[in-house]
DNA sequence: AATCCTTGCAACCGCCAATAC
DNA sequence: AGTATTGGCGGTTGCAAGGAT
């Protein structure tokens, strides 16, 4: 704990919970020198932490405009359907949800999605044994009649209408925010490829979130 | 009331890519 | 061109709080 390393040496960094007083520092210090260059901000907010774990606090708990709380029905939805499509690419699915950070989606996932999902399998695999098993994203898929059956039925369940939208914005590349820190994600997707999914309609069941 | 167990979440670690020097 | 540093990401861990026994 912080609090408890009385005196640090120099190349003791602090680590472990931050206190009040280290957030209230680095606030100040970001709204005079910007989100950026953490190595210098810590130094400059004389704060005894890494430059790491100053950007860490800042991106998933200081920076304003971040949504806490639980998660709407909507946001968990986009989740699991974009996890099915990108898999664990936490930042690039906190990409298409507003104040939401990457960790709080991956803890969300692992905490409470996962296991729904799980029981949701268990309770389909007991009513029928025609649940189709998604193969994941990275997955090579076979060339096998039957894999590419379970290949297009897959494209099926992913491509809903969220993710057509964050597509398309890709694709335009309008979805870049500057605030957006996992923006730099958006060149590891293929968008043409991404796109190329989208061949079947799903109806809009929930206004898709604007990006700001 | 005390102890154990489970859950949720904040923060760290290690790796890799981008950038600076 | 090569090396060092920084930033960003996903995976993992540690701990506090609450619930069960």
């Amino acid at each position: 704990m912080a609090s408890q390393n009385q005196k640090p040496t120099p190349t003791a960094l602090v680590k472990g919970k931050w206190t009040p007083d280290e957030d209230e520092k680095l606030i100040e210090a970001v709204a005079l020198h910007g989100a950026k260059n953490w190595t210098s901000i810590a130094s400059k907010a004389g704060l005894n932490r890494s430059g790491k774990s100053c950007r860490l606090r800042w991106v998933n708990y200081l920076r304003p405009n971040i949504k806490r709380g639980d998660m709407s029905e909507q946001e968990e939805d986009l989740i699991i359907r974009l996890h099915k499509l990108l898999g664990n690419r936490w930042s690039l699915i906190a990409g298409r949800l507003p104040g939401r950070t990457d960790n709080e989606i991956k803890n969300y996932w692992y905490t409470r999605l996962s296991k729904k999902i799980q029981q949701k399998e268990k309770q389909s695999n007991n009513g029928a044994n025609s649940t189709i098993q998604f193969p994941a994203v990275d997955e090579k898929t076979s060339v096998a009649d039957d894999d590419q059956k379970v290949h297009v039925e897959m494209k099926q369940e992913c491509v809903s209408s969220a993710v057509r939208t964050s597509a398309a914005l890709i694709k335009k590349e309008e979805v870049i925010d500057p605030e957006d820190h996992s923006s730099t994600c958006i060149n590891n997707i293929d968008a043409d490829e991404f796109l190329n999914l989208l061949n079947e309609e799903e109806p809009l069941s929930w206004e898709v979130p604007q990006i700001s």
